[in-house]
DNA sequence: AAATCCTTTGAAAACATTTTCATTAAGTGC
DNA sequence: GCACTTAATGAAAATGTTTTCAAAGGATTT
């Protein structure tokens, strides 16, 4: 059955609780021999010490608390996997928290998690409004829970640490990569609802096409892809295109598939480009050429550097900025 | 700061500890003003209870784990999105376990569950083995946690409930259908490693292609995308094919992509249709047809099921079969 | 041989709730 | 006005650990 408790092992190996605790958790200080007759009856019994308990009198939950947008986003299950897999080596346990579309009642959250008595926060959504930096940082300083942002960054602040890309930088590389194709007309495809990563995004593309002398372009759309067919119909009809970059690969390839159903030859006529390297860059024809953000790894690290904070563990760099690629494929011309 | 116990509310509303506690879990059992002032004191102090303490004496932790194998599957991320919408409505909170690849060790999961005392348990593999089976029958019938299965299910068992559609009807439809565009022969593409939904999608091509006196010919493929490609090149040299039905989404996209390559013309030389209707159907050209799976409402009603079972509800039907239906959109003839 | 220091162990307190049981006060029926 | 029920509340037990403190015993030093 179910219930044997640290009282029926202390009996059966006749020590009291606090041996048998001892033997569980620091090990070094009881002797060899009880550890051992201590351990065969946990091992025997099926003893499994209750999390409840453990958490109450131990104050530490080994519980972090993973705040997510929506699951559904690639990028966000990519990172799910990474953070999963590092959690699982130090033995932290994971709650999940799926915000809201809408309704998200920061106020509640707060408490829900601060409840649950998580040892630390970790938020991937990529957007981190002022408000919801104020809340995290509230979380921070007033309950001394660690927080860790990843796949994002909030600018001119680092008492909250975060792991991500230089989108800046890959915005720029991005941009200047087609630049370097000749192209003039590069427009930039964002979404109408501001998020931060975007926003870098955005710099780096302005930065680099400014550098070139050209004029910038930048159109925001929906982020849903069957808005996408009419609106890019209609827009691309009255404007100049010869290059293309999409803040996100799905975007960029549901721009594909107009400009072909319009004739349009990809790259020959227009360079095409996106972020993130998801499956859909692959299944895309032509294949997407992409910034590839390592998104697991962002995960892994975010979730690393997590478990650092939460051990008092000093931290060298409170902001975490990973390596990024640029994958070349069929959708931009050769150099 | 941080811990204000309910200590503290008692004092401040000068009540005892229990009438505190009725306030918030039994408001019923204390008297209207008593309760009004409790709660006062309550919000006043941003009292929230400590959730080690609650899940100690009461013996509920109204918190449900829920395995996954990997997050990055689509339709997993899609399932997680629904069990949150009905977790939250019923306040319950989410404790993840994303399997690791290979080295599943059941006892190890098992154990870590059961002392996470969990109220109930959501299993999200698509592939159940016997074993698997065993070891959720053992948590239920041991520990007494109820689990529910979401999107599979095991055949000739029902002692745990499961919510998913009919792949076998759905295989069968999808089937028939290239069957009445006159399709002759028809190949069914699906994994190489066992799934008990992929077994169950063959089970209905086999039947509606029997039916119709034709041949059956089943493909096996790696799940990897990338394999595919050179997989499908080598394979359809020698094989006459005008009709294909992949067992997910991305396989489907991946064989037009090759097809295409090939100067076939899709739908007109080959029909060919998916099962899921994820992002990838849509985003490829020519769109892809295929079943649609409900898989948010999987999530939704596995989640809806599970909090029934936790409350010793009545289920009426261990296995909840959804209904699923037919996208038709262009890469199939239209009838 | 005495003093000191480790090592090993156990008793009991602490952790913050819920819940049971008892008590008091108030209402009801006759 | 009395017995009886019901509503509201509090005291204390129960939940299953960890951790502090003290003690006992053995080894080491002087």
């Amino acid at each position: 059955m179910s219930k044997v408790t640290i009282y029926e092992v202390a009996a059966r190996a006749r020590v009291s609780l606090a041996t048998v605790s001892r033997a569980i958790n620091n090990p070094e200080k009881v002797k060899p021999e009880t550890r051992e007759r201590v351990l065969k009856v946990i091992e025997d019994l099926g003893y499994k010490p209750n999390a409840f308990a453990k958490g109450l009198a131990s104050r530490k939950s080994t519980t972090v608390a993973v705040i997510v947008p929506d699951m559904s986003r690639a990028s966000i299950a990519e990172m799910m996997n990474g953070i999963a897999d590092i959690a699982r080596v130090y033995k932290y346990q994971i709650l999940l928290h799926i915000l809201d579309s809408e309704d998200i009642s920061e106020e509640d959250l707060l408490k829900e998690i601060v409840a649950a008595q998580v040892d630390g926060i970790l938020y991937l959504n990529d957007e981190v409004t002022p408000e919801q930096y104020r809340f995290l940082q509230k979380i921070k300083d007033d309950y001394g829970i660690p927080v860790v942002l990843t796949n994002t960054m909030y600018p001119d602040h680092d008492d909250i640490p975060s792991v991500s890309i230089d989108y800046e930088k890959a915005g720029y590389e991005i941009t200047k990569r087609l630049i370097e194709e000749g192209r003039k007309n590069i427009f930039m495809v964002s979404t109408v609802r501001k998020y931060m990563v975007n926003d870098l995004k955005e710099s780096g593309y302005l930065r680099a096409i400014e550098e070139a002398g050209l004029t910038p372009k930048i159109m925001r759309t929906s982020g849903r892809v069957s808005i996408n067919t009419e609106h890019f119909n209609e827009y691309f009809k009255n404007h100049k295109v010869d290059g293309l970059i999409g803040v996100r690969d799905s975007i960029a390839v549901s721009f594909m598939n107009v400009a072909r159903a319009n004739h349009v030859k990809i790259p020959e006529d227009i360079s095409v480009a996106g972020f993130q390297n998801t499956k859909y860059a692959i299944l895309a024809r032509p294949q997407l050429t992409c910034v590839d953000v390592p998104i697991y790894d962002i995960g892994a690290v975010g979730m690393r550097l997590l478990t650092k904070l939460m051990n008092q563990e000093e931290i060298p760099e409170p902001e975490v900025i990973l390596d990024h690629d640029i994958i070349v494929r069929q959708s931009t011309r050769e150099l």
